[in-house]
DNA sequence: CCACAACCGGAAGGCTTTTTCCACTTGCGG
DNA sequence: CCGCAAGTGGAAAAAGCCTTCCGGTTGTGG
C-alpha cells in the first residue's frame, strides 16, 4: 500500500516539500496541508480527537474535500498532527532516564506525561487508545514504552518504587487521568494534578529509607556485651 | 429492600401502577413499560448510557414510538432505569455509616461504589455527570453525598484517613475509575480494583496507629524525674 | 358485544457527520 | 504565455440517530 516511505525525514519540523513519500506536493497544496495540521492541532487539543472533520476544515479555511484528499482517514490526520507531541512524549522518557536520581526521573516523568494529557485533550485520547494505521505514532509510543520499562527498573533499584509496581499501572494511571480530564473538561483543572499526586504517593514503597541506616548487627551485639570496638578478637 | 420496579409504593406518594402521576396505564402499556426498563437496564449496563434509543427499543421488542411515548427524553428513561441502582448506591453510604469501624466503613464504601461502576458502565456514566431533569436520581445522589460527608468526618476522627482528604477526592476517584472502565471495556477487568487499591492506600494517613498508644505525658515526665507514682504531690 | 380512547409499530422528516463526485481554478514546465 | 495535470470548494449521496406523525389495533367500561 503506502506508508513504507514514512521513513522520509524523521526530523520534526522543516520537512521537505513531500509529506510522506510519493510525488512532491504543489506549493499551494503543501501550504494547505500545513494549515490543516495547524488547525487540527488546535482543535484536537481543545476538544479531543472526536471533533467533526468539517470543523477542522472550517478552522483551516479549506474545503472538506481538500482535507479528505490529503488525509483520507482520521487516523492519517492524527498521525500527522500528534507527531511532534508524541516526539516530546518519547523524549520525556529519555530525559527521565538521564536524571541522576532514578526516583526523581520516574516521578517527574509521570508528572510530565499526565500534565501533557491535561493540557491537550486530544493527546489524552491518543495515549489511551491504539491506532494501528498511525505507524509513526505507534513507533514513538513503543519507544517511550521501552524507556519507561528501564525507568521502572532503576526506580525499583533505589527502593523508592514499590516492587510490585507494573508497567500496566502506568497505563491504568493514563486511563484514569484521561477520565478525570474528560469529566472536568475546562473546569477544575486542579483535579488531574491531585490524582497524580495521590497515585505517585501510592506508588511509593513504604518509606524505609527515611530512617537512618541500621547499625551493624555485629557491632550491636558487641555493644550489648559491653565490649569496646578495639577489644574484639 | 425496595421494589424492583418503580412501583415505589412506599416513598413516592400516589404512584400505584402509573409511572409518575397522571392516569394509570393500560395493562398492555404498563407491560411494555416494564419491558423497556428491563431492556434498557441490560443495554445501559453493558454499553453505557449513550446507546441509541432504537437499540433499547429493539432489545425490548417494542417500536421506537412506544419508547418515546413513555420516555420522551433519555433522562426520563435514565431516571427510571437507574432508580434501584441509585437506591443501592445511597444505601451503601448508609450501611457504611453503620459499620463499627469508620475506616472500614469508609474503605468498604469506596470499594463497593467503584465496583458498582465496574460492573455497570451506565452507572459509571451516571456517577460522573448530572441530570437535572432526573429528579429521583439527583435526590438519591444528594442523600448519598450527605452520608458520605459524615463518613469522611468519622474516618478522619480515627486518624486513619488523611486530614487533607476532601469529598472532592471521591469525585476525582469516580471520574478516574470511570475512565479506566471506559478504556478497558470488557478486557482487563482487574484494572479498576487495582486503581482503587492504590487510591485507598494514598488516602490513608501515614500510619501512626500501628504503634502502641503513647504513654501519658505526665507519667513520662514523672518517670524522667525518677519519681514514683504515689510520691507525686 | 360495542364503541372509543389509549396504544401500537413503522414510516417519514430533520439533523449531523462522513465520504464521494464534479465542474472550475491554478501553479508550473516548456 | 500556454496547456494541463494537480488542486480546489461545495454539492450531494450515504449513514446513523432523534423525533414526530399516522393508519391500524386492542384493552376496557358500559
Amino acid at each position: 500500500m503506502m506508508g513504507f516511505m514514512s521513513s522520509a525525514d524523521h526530523d520534526t519540523p522543516g520537512q521537505g516539500p513531500c509529506p510522506s513519500g510519493g510525488a512532491p506536493l504543489r506549493v499551494d497544496a503543501e501550504r494547505n496541508r500545513e494549515r490543516i495540521i495547524a488547525a487540527a492541532r488546535t482543535t484536537f487539543a481543545a476538544e479531543g480527537i472526536d471533533v467533526p472533520m468539517s470543523a477542522v476544515a472550517r478552522a483551516a479555511g479549506v474545503g472538506i474535500a481538500t482535507l479528505f484528499r490529503r488525509f483520507p482517514t482520521r487516523e492519517d490526520l492524527l498521525d500527522a498532527v500528534f507527531a511532534d507531541t508524541m516526539h516530546t512524549y518519547a523524549d520525556a522518557a529519555e530525559k527521565a532516564l538521564a536524571d541522576r536520581d532514578p526516583w526523581n526521573g520516574f516521578t517527574g516523568y509521570i508528572r510530565t506525561v499526565c500534565s501533557m494529557q491535561a493540557t491537550n485533550r486530544g493527546f489524552a485520547d491518543i495515549l489511551t487508545m491504539t491506532f494501528p494505521a498511525a505507524t509513526h505514532l505507534e513507533e514513538l509510543r513503543a519507544r517511550a514504552y521501552h524507556d519507561f520499562l528501564e525507568l521502572i527498573d532503576r526506580a525499583k533499584a533505589t527502593g523508592r518504587l514499590r516492587p510490585d509496581f507494573t508497567d500496566q499501572d502506568m497505563v491504568i494511571l493514563l486511563m484514569a487521568n484521561a477520565g478525570v480530564i474528560a469529566a472536568t473538561a475546562h473546569a477544575a483543572p486542579e483535579s488531574s494534578p491531585r490524582l497524580v499526586a495521590y497515585m505517585i504517593q501510592a506508588f511509593t514503597a513504604p518509606q524505609p529509607e527515611t530512617l537512618p541506616p541500621p547499625p551493624d548487627p555485629d557491632a550491636l551485639a558487641h555493644a550489648m556485651l559491653g565490649l569496646s570496638c578495639d577489644r574484639s578478637p
